[in-house]
DNA sequence: GATGAATGAGGGTTCATTCAT
DNA sequence: AATGAATGAACCCTCATTCAT
């Protein structure tokens, strides 16, 4: 399922000394920063090396074109983001569906705003062609935890967990992307992000009450 | 309210003459293509010129420079978009809140899918600089033709509409967007379509419960 | 002698017709102009059609191509020029030296000056490779001519015609150019003008003792 | 009073290495040739560096645009100029003006004719858009030399400094000047050279005779 | 290992010139 | 004759990538 990098992205040596750790910390830094201050149109190897305090040889012995540099960083991102939702629905496990719902949208909500830049800077370096397969593979790992996580709820009854899960995770994950690039006042943030939470939890009881055998909202 | 392009982003000439017209388009059509076939990176005014069966300096005769061929692209469509929803909200004017926000989620999906090619290949562009403007723009032309639609419902008792309004409109694009990226089958696709309108409704529901003094549900 | 300008670089036809000689003044007019308000970089066969009022298409009717349109340019002025020039030999004939080159000196620095910015505009023109050949039919006119003048001099005893031609041609053609380029002020430039006239008188002095038998004034 | 070159127009690195110092000056050569035997319109910066055997990307790192290049070859050739100017001045501190004038010329011939052709190629350069800045601040630096030494004259007089300058001044390197436009044979160019300073001479041995009491010569 | 000067393909853009209308 | 849209060669310049030091 994971359909993995093409070779040419890859990175070109895991940074298990500390030395290269650090530099390759300082480039992923240099390259947001980059991207931040000056826009994709500006990110060069040369500014990025430059910012990083490296030279351009040193960061191509750690990436081997420009590509994988962008194409690193994003997996990095979205994989540190994948581990904060599988640490959220291994926490949740057996909740209820509600408040399921409600911690991953904070979980998410927070990752993507805590560092709004970042965010920002991360979404216009998607431009490069194969971060596609990223995606994928995110969307892949988050909804296999997601999934899990609300196979396990008490009150699941009879429902159809993919289902179940392909639309609060579209929801949740759309509506916090759109609220992102709306750039909301604090205010409105946290107002839509109540209302969020409340249709997820409207949408569940209505699903409860069908699947309880209670009488549709929509029959009182 | 509106805050217009940069004068370096406007189209040359206004393709008032039959000629111009059918040469523009194909400009447009040629750019989606190359968005589409070769991505963004490939975008090259020689590569547009010559699959639109012009040459470059044809092509500098509408467009003063390759970012404005974008802009202008992205324009067209966004004012199209807008159109329909415009569209459809004078038409569900009076409608109750269910029904304007299925209708919504109807064009919005429909105008996202039927050419789902265009979609993508114009994701792919909005990152180029100072497209922000234009997506801004579009927000809220779209926001207030929503908002006074709602405004209209018989059902609206005494909503905040602008909240309302945010958060149908957050939710609805958002998770749209997000479902396109997603790449769903037509099953799925459609499912997640009737959930998101399903949810919709549900909110609405439990929201009016409240505003009609009923026992809120999770009381119950 | 005359080299005659290459083939490519003659006018297309002689504007014999009234109509044709006011579109050539007024293109040659709108070079001018260009030249003048934006420097030889941007003179531009459209921006000058478009100052003239004419299409390009008229352009390239009267001038077969760009080049040939400085050509005319510079051709016509020089022309005009070398015939001040000659008006003045004749004029001058007979008369005694000192007073031929005051009136040279008088008639190339009014037509140097009286319209500035046209000798500005043209020394920036000729740039153009093949203005060279100009340069000197209008060199070998104007030395005919003054060469005339001077042998019909009085005082001309027995010096050589073209080596005082050159010498005094150079000195003055060659200093009011500089002069111009210095961009003096009206008193500087009525300064130098008058000493130049000084420094000519003093030369043919000397000159004159030495053919007249007189003792030479450096050894007095 | 310099004023200095626009901040675009300066040299990116001051080539302090002996490798680069071979580059910048295989470069200025390739220029002059380029500018020598195909004239200013040919000289692109693809020629350039062909011709200097190295790439465009190499020129690029030495001069930030093809302007800055055409700047600093001239910037290079007139500070050479006004360096042996000064010198002559120096040198000539506390002469009488005749020898003063007749070094002057000698200097400034001399620096002209020794290598003909740069100096062809240069003249063609100049053309080019605030090189006029260029000239102002080497006219300023030679005048500055030149007035002191001619106030230094023990036949100085009264005379007035700045206009004695301006006036021998213009005379030399305007006839000068155009006697390298005119190509002159050897024979022809070392008679001129004689006459000029003659001139100079004469001109000043009359002004001498005024600021002495002696009798004008006009009267003698 | 680190450096950064050198490379040169390729990008955006201009503009002299043509030719169908 | 006049027009001006279309052409495309050629220009200036950038920047990912390499490799000698």
């Amino acid at each position: 399922m994971t359909r993995g990098p093409k070779p040419a992205l890859k990175a070109r040596k895991t940074p298990v000394q500390s030395r290269s750790r650090v530099t390759v910390d300082a480039i992923f830094e240099a390259t947001i920063q980059v991207l931040l201050r000056e826009g994709m149109r500006a990110l060069t190897t040369t500014r990025v090396a430059e910012r990083a305090g490296v030279s351009v040889g040193t960061m191509y012995q750690y990436f081997p074109n420009k590509q994988a540099l962008v194409y690193a960083l994003n997996e990095r991102y979205l994989d540190a983001l994948a581990g904060r939702i599988e640490a959220t629905c291994a926490e949740m496990r057996g909740a209820p569906l509600a408040e399921m719902a409600e911690a991953l949208i904070d979980t998410y909500w927070t990752a993507k705003t805590e560092r709004a830049e970042v965010t920002r800077a991360l979404y216009r370096s998607v431009v490069e062609l194969d971060n596609d397969a990223l995606l994928q593979d995110f969307a892949t790992r988050a909804d296999a935890a997601t999934t899990a996580m609300f196979a396990s709820a008490p009150d699941m009854a009879d429902r159809d967990a993919p289902t179940l899960n392909l639309t609060l995770a579209a929801v949740i994950y759309g509506t916090v992307r759109n609220a992102f690039e709306r750039g909301l006042s604090d205010k409105d943030a946290r107002r839509l992000r109540r209302n969020l939470a409340d249709m997820c939890q409207a949408y569940l009881a209505v699903k409860a009450e069908h699947h309880t055998g209670a009488i549709a909202w929509s029959t009182s």
